[in-house]
DNA sequence: CGTGACATTGACTAGTATCAACCAAAGTGG
DNA sequence: CCACTTTGGTTGATACTAGTCAATGTCACG
């Protein structure tokens, strides 16, 4: 665990404990969504008391898989890889986090998943039996819990098929209209040239599809060369014909 | 959507409202999982007012992927396939369900996978509106709902590991160690000669597993050739080597 | 006994992985 | 400022796992 290579940053704000809300929640990139979203300024208020404020360095760990779940966390800025791992470094990313993102619910009390930055994060960190309090104390937030919970078990039905039954291309096509998706906040099929920055790296992208690097990599050429996608930088890419792109996805 | 198919059985104690609750949910396979664990025999009682008891015979549909989410329903007894498919015909089983398992929760209004009969099963029914009501009345439903689908979604998280990163033989040894462990209803390891009553095919194995059915047979032969597995007949398997078995499946 | 569903086995193929070379951009230190 | 290293990406040649196609086997059932 590397835990020592986390830098706490504890703002005056935590100890206003009386102060204005807003200095607390108001500019976080988490208040409009996620579980914040399911509470009135004045609760969230109340529940940011027992927050502590934590940030990440780009590429440290937060949360590593067998680890104690001691904490849970709630992102508030920045981006975070979910995965999993064998023993012989194969890894699995499950999913990729940004602010709102609710972190480290474990069903066992040991968390399932490690969580590392991708750039540098900040979060709220709860105690476990804290959140047990919260829950008694704003039965919406156990709600919005069981709702994200559901959500996120509906995108994991959707990603074993793109897993088990899925080519490569239809991976590729499948993530990027996702992530298109994921940064339009909303589900309406994107238009035609549309811009994606893509955070994650090309080996990111491979774990979280099941592909390698190399696959992945010749993947976004060959749609480049077919006219579908530009690729005008490494972490850029330009939708060209999104239409038929859902096509070669198999919806999602 | 095959509703038609579907025989309805409404049972003479369904209309004793005031009737002991045992004749309701006495003798249900999911009196004590589930759901049905986290309420006490009287509040039970007093939900299965609300129920619709129904059969599905082997082999028919209870819920269609897309369709609207109108009902939910727990099962009483027998089993599913949970699964999605591509308008090709590629399938992914996305789980097996039996007794206790709760279906049909859509974070959409719409069915997120399907579910098949795989031998003769009997559900409760229930309408969506019904169930929200039933939240409010016995908050110990919420909770138990979250913590089942949080169990979930850790399955799922080790389920992409699976599909993503794991070869064949990790993949069929993983199954049959948790197939395993799902029929001792435990997690510890089984023993050395432990029979396994195989419900699935071949091919429900498969389209779990993201494999082909003649890798699947291919695999199991193979197991059974280096001695760790036996098969007494298609639907049964002895494991003659759990902690070798449990080697290859790499943990899990 | 014939039929159909499911499973096994074999021969061959295809899609991805692996291995390796090369490229580009960004950072490092003399 | 420029050589050097590091990191991430692309491309090519080859290998190999699992898929495809096809024949055969097994069992239950009418």
């Amino acid at each position: 665990m590397s835990a020592t290579a986390l830098t706490w940053r504890r703002p005056v704000t935590v100890h206003r404990a009386n102060g204005p809300h807003a200095a607390l929640c108001g500019d976080c990139g988490a208040r409009h969504s996620g579980l914040c979203d399911a509470l009135t300024d004045e609760d969230l208020a109340f529940l940011a008391r027992m927050a502590q404020p934590m940030t990440v360095a780009a590429g440290q760990l937060l949360i590593e898989e067998g680890a104690p779940a001691g904490h849970f966390y709630n992102i508030n800025h920045g981006h975070m890889r979910l995965f999993k791992a064998l023993p012989d470094g194969r890894r699995q990313i499950t999913g990729f986090a940004a602010a709102g993102h609710f972190l480290g619910l474990a069903s066992d009390h040991v968390y399932a998943i490690s969580a590392e930055a991708m750039d540098d994060v900040t979060v709220c960190r709860f105690a476990r039996a804290q959140l047990h309090t919260a829950f008694e104390t704003f039965p919406a937030l156990e709600r919005k819990l069981l709702e994200v919970a559901m959500h996120e078990l509906s995108f994991a039905q959707e990603q074993f098929l793109l897993l088990g039954r899925k080519t490569a291309r239809e991976r590729v096509t499948s993530f990027l209209l996702n992530w298109a998706a994921r940064e339009a906040d909303c589900a309406t099929a994107p238009a035609p040239g549309t811009r994606l920055r893509l955070l994650p790296t090309r080996t990111d992208v491979a774990d979280y599809l099941g592909l390698t690097i190399e696959t992945v990599s010749r993947t976004l050429t060959a749609l480049k060369r077919d006219g579908l996608i530009d690729l005008p930088d490494q972490h850029e890419i330009v939708l060209r014909h999104p239409a038929a792109l859902k096509e070669i996805a198999q919806a999602v």
